[in-house]
DNA sequence: ACCTGAACACCGTTCAAGT
DNA sequence: ACCTGAACACCGTTCAAGT
């Protein structure tokens, strides 16, 4: 593992722990066992240390996406799993999730290429969905859009409380992606919400 | 206006300006002509203040959609309405936006009742909505949270520039929110992309 | 090529006073 | 009640050296 890495991996954990705040240069350069200013001669500012991290997280996510779509499952299938595994991933690491899409005024190469690839498997996967009549016909990026919308919002909006607040109607981000395929999906699928579907024409 | 509403305004317009690292409580206190720490005075810390600035964000937020719902359109209409808004809302200030949804780990009271009180004027006219007919059955807490997320995560990736990357599929979150009500309502409204949907039943 | 150490300007926060 | 000024620890960043 070079020294880049390392720095990225110390700056990973900091996240993970403290947020945001908590990913200061000294920091990384301590955690690391290096002076505190090391890490100016593998990152140019601690924006891009940064960005390094979200590129490596958004990285890995396109590559858990492809471990799916190898597995070969029918398009919808697969599509529904890969949203679900987003969800999780931004439950899970919110602190991660929420700096890959910060404010990238000047989104990196590396980090805007990897979003690049991820967008382009969804829309693959989309296209074979509509392929076997499994979605509606339609723009598939636009299709793609829509998904990867929602589940992006979900997520948010259950990490800000602002979903599961109490009450019955706590709909986890999981229920909320289901629902949109029941919705959108041409397979009869019915929402659990209770609405009815046409089946399949 | 009280020297408190006063430091929020300078804060907020230090967000729009320069991000969230360029709310300083130094700098607060500099634009309103006050020494370094006056702050202090109105505000425990520094992410007291930028919750302010956020639940006063979302209060305003409310405000518009209660404006659109005294205007008594037809429900589905008005719940369109206040989507677009929110919207165009988050593209105009990124920075208002990210911070209302930055990580709370301890929501403010202020914030959290704000949030509420969006939530339930949503649930409402989603309930209207569906009293005409003009949305499908179910939980209308969840179906609320399904239009809210969409908007939500349309925004954030349109601004993460997740969305309009380049080519033809640059469906802009105002789109996409126009999707999800063709999908989801039973008006037989068609959405764009072209995919046909049943007429009413 | 990679790292260290000193230095600078800036920040959040605290504390003792002032009116 | 509200504000100021000094002080402390910490940070991003730069620069001159070291190997």
């Amino acid at each position: 593992m070079s020294t880049r890495d390392s720095l990225i991996s110390v700056g990973a954990k900091l996240l993970d722990r403290g947020g945001v705040v908590a990913v200061t240069l000294r920091a990384v350069g301590r955690g690391a066992g290096l002076s505190h200013n090391a890490p100016y001669k593998h990152f140019a500012s601690k924006e891009d240390l940064l960005a390094a991290i979200a590129a490596r997280e958004l990285s890995w996510q396109r590559e858990a996406m492809q471990r799916t779509d190898a597995a070969r499952l029918p398009p919808l299938q697969a599509l529904k799993m890969m949203m679900r595994g987003y969800v999780r991933w931004a439950l899970k690491y919110p602190a991660r999730f929420k700096l890959t899409f910060g404010s990238w005024l000047a989104g990196t190469d590396e980090l805007t290429k990897a979003a690049e690839s991820t967008r382009s498997l969804l829309i693959e996967v989309v296209k074979a969905a509509q392929a076997r009549r499994d979605l509606p016909r339609g723009d598939p990026e636009r299709l793609a859009s829509l998904f990867l919308a929602l589940a992006h919002g979900a997520a948010d909006q259950a990490l800000a409380g602002h979903l599961s607040s109490e009450g019955k109607g706590h709909a986890s981000p999981e229920q909320l992606v289901d629902d949109l395929f029941g919705y959108v999906s041409t397979k009869g699928v019915t929402p659990k919400t209770g609405s009815r579907r046409r089946k399949t024409k």
